[in-house]
RNA sequence: GUCUCCGUAGUUCAAUGGAUAGAACGGCGCCCUUCUAAGGCGAAGAUCUAGGUUCAAUUCCUAGCGGGGAUACCA
């Protein structure tokens, strides 16, 4: 509705100032569908926002898409023409174009493959998922990678309990998920340590054993990684946690040995005289950076620098590399980010550090040698039993759709808990909150698509055939009723655009929240089924299926589906 | 010390420099012989402090106060 607004201004009024007019939402009872304030041209036209207001008034009394207007302080409050209006509702778009021709990098997860997944992985997944899922609909071309870190000193401590106690048992044998199973003998040694700190001498030897190729260490460390993997994926797969590309730590870290001693060639890294290498970061503040330890090993850092250019050559140019991270990590990622440049290897490619605050608990910071950590698993199966509990109040679901059902409800609950507050700020997580679904949760906007759902299946038509046949806006009849939800709709695009332009979730949650909150108040209001003649009828099943459209596409963005029923 | 993130109703969170700071939970009052009450309607309730920039500041700047986090040859 703007542009063509706009494109009359220009032609009645001002034809180089109207395109600088700014449009907003109208505040709840102030009057009007649509406002425009003039506070960006008062230096340009040297009038306050009252004369310029009183001018475009005038240029829109004619206008054929306003009923009327009305200054309301410095606003112009737009009345617009029930048929524009509501053919705008209906023909806003569901996907944007903002980053189309981008192309993003999105690496998320990054996995220890030690243990279990815990709490933590969890807003990083649903991060991870989230903005994915935005960029691509806001028309980026998007790849999901992740980074697995199958090396280093933790994945040797299991490696030693189990070699000294496993007995051979499996996660076959004893009947648990694998990646508990193999994070039991990472809690195992922590035990047995305490009992008998002669084993931590053992460790530096496994470590060399391992890197060294020999058959028994990497043997067990296959088998072990494997094991985590293996119930690692089972829990992606139940998030709707995907890749297109993972890359194993173990598989490359050697290259990045001769990475550091290429830098070192070429100039751009420094040696002491212990033999350790170095980047200076000085001129930026960073300090030293070691690339490659005293004794020749490499260090995370050079596993991260020398994964990029693998990356590059498999996935080709990249506008945006976005790591997903804990903000705790900044330090360490803006040393990766300057190391790289100084290689020459950045390129054009902008490369972001996506930190998240931390996610607490009530009872404070999760700490795994207090073994206060959440396991996501379980918090999962926590969520779905209280979901499966409401579901069987109901009462009309058999045993297979409750557990369907109550899947896709507890995927929104924690999904909805993590992406409502934004990305920087720390969250904490209340468990007993997050299985409560009433009010602002995921669960609620699921029950709202839900409804929509229904009433088309009352109708006797599915919301997909309702799409592709466009209702015709001459037989429809729209009343003021419709109004506040249509003035939602209108916003979607923006929401959209703005959401991915500052990569951040949390806005398409809060407008989600907003647009069912339209839908249910209009819902409880107007009936649908029941309107007073066919044209409101045609013209709110219309309106009802964009909503439900805009629901459905905003859900998918946050990873969350409807349910057939709830 | 330095860097960084955060400070909004009793509680948990929103708010692209713009209208009366939005929700939810909790507490209060209503609404199920009418499309699913996991819902709707109504009333109460908040910007850490002190300066500054601006016609306009929760938002930007400075200084405090309070709380996370980072400052490794860990990741």
């Amino acid at each position: 509705m703007e542009p063509q607004l706009i494109k009359y201004l220009e032609e009645h009024w001002n034809k180089d100032l109207a395109s600088k007019l700014q449009f907003s939402i109208v505040p709840k009872d102030k009057g009007g569908d649509l406002a425009v304030n003039f506070f960006a041209l008062t230096k340009a036209l040297g009038k306050n926002p009252l004369e310029i207001g009183s001018e475009v008034q005038k240029a829109l009394e004619v206008c054929p898409l306003v009923e009327k207007s009305q200054m309301v302080g410095p606003y112009l409050n737009l009345y617009l023409v029930a048929d524009q209006f509501f053919q705008d509702v209906l023909e806003t778009p569901i996907e944007g174009k903002i980053l189309k021709g981008k192309t993003i990098m999105v690496e998320y997860s990054g996995p220890n493959t030690n243990k279990p997944l815990h709490l933590g992985h969890m807003r990083n997944h649903a991060l991870g998922i989230s903005l994915c899922a935005l960029f691509e609909a806001a028309g980026a071309k998007v790849h999901r990678v992740n980074i697995l870190n199958d090396k280093g000193l933790a994945l040797a401590k299991s490696m030693l309990a189990y070699d000294h106690f496993g007995e051979g048992k499996t996660p076959e044998s004893e009947g648990i998920k694998p990646d508990l199973f193999a994070g039991n003998w990472y809690v195992r040694y922590d035990l047995e340590s305490k009992k008998n700190p002669e084993l931590e001498k053992e460790l530096p030897e496994i470590m060399r054993k391992w890197e060294a190729g020999d058959p028994y260490w990497q043997g067990l460390w296959k088998k072990m990684t494997d094991w985590v993997l293996a119930g690692v994926r089972q829990t992606y797969q139940r998030q709707g946690v995907w890749f297109d590309k993972e890359y194993r730590e173990s598989a490359h870290y050697e290259r990045g040995r001769e990475f550091a001693y290429e830098g070192l060639k070429k100039g751009v890294f420094q040696q002491k005289e212990d033999g350790s290498i170095y980047i200076d970061l000085k001129d930026l503040d960073m300090g030293e950076k070691t690339v490659l330890r005293s004794d020749g090993t490499a260090i995370y850092l050079t596993q991260d620098l020398s994964l990029w250019p693998i990356r590059k050559k498999d996935f080709g140019h990249i506008d945006e590399m976005i790591h997903v991270v804990g903000d705790e990590q900044d330090y360490y990622f803006k040393t990766v980010f300057e190391s790289l440049r100084k290689l020459d290897l950045a390129g054009d490619t902008k490369f972001t550090f996506y930190g998240y605050g931390l996610v607490n608990l009530p009872t404070g910071r999760m700490k795994s040698r207090e073994g206060t950590v959440v396991d996501a698993d379980n918090l999962m199966d926590e969520l779905a039993a209280a979901a499966a509990e409401k579901l069987a109040e109901q009462g009309k679901f058999n045993a297979e759709e409750t557990h369907a059902t109550s899947e896709q409800v507890m995927n929104a609950a924690w999904k909805f808990f993590l992406l409502k507050t934004s990305p920087t700020k720390s969250i904490t997580f209340d468990a007993q909150k997050s299985v409560d679904f009433q009010g602002d949760s995921g669960p609620y906007l699921q029950y709202a698509g839900v409804r929509i759902k229904s009433i088309f299946e009352k109708a006797g038509f599915d919301l997909k055939t309702g799409l592709e046949s466009r209702p015709v806006l001459a037989d429809l009849e729209f009343t003021e009723a419709e109004k506040p939800l249509g003035v939602k709709i209108l916003q979607w695009p923006h929401v959209l655009e703005r959401a991915a332009e500052n990569e951040n979730p949390t806005f398409i949650v809060t407008y989600l929240l907003e647009l069912a909150q339209a839908w249910s108040s209009f819902y409880g209001q107007s009936s649908i089924l029941n309107a007073e003649n066919e044209a409101l009828k045609k013209a709110r099943l219309a309106l009802a299926a964009k909503t439900y459209h805009v629901l459905e596409k905003g859900l998918a963005i946050l990873g969350i589906e409807i349910p057939e029923k709830m």
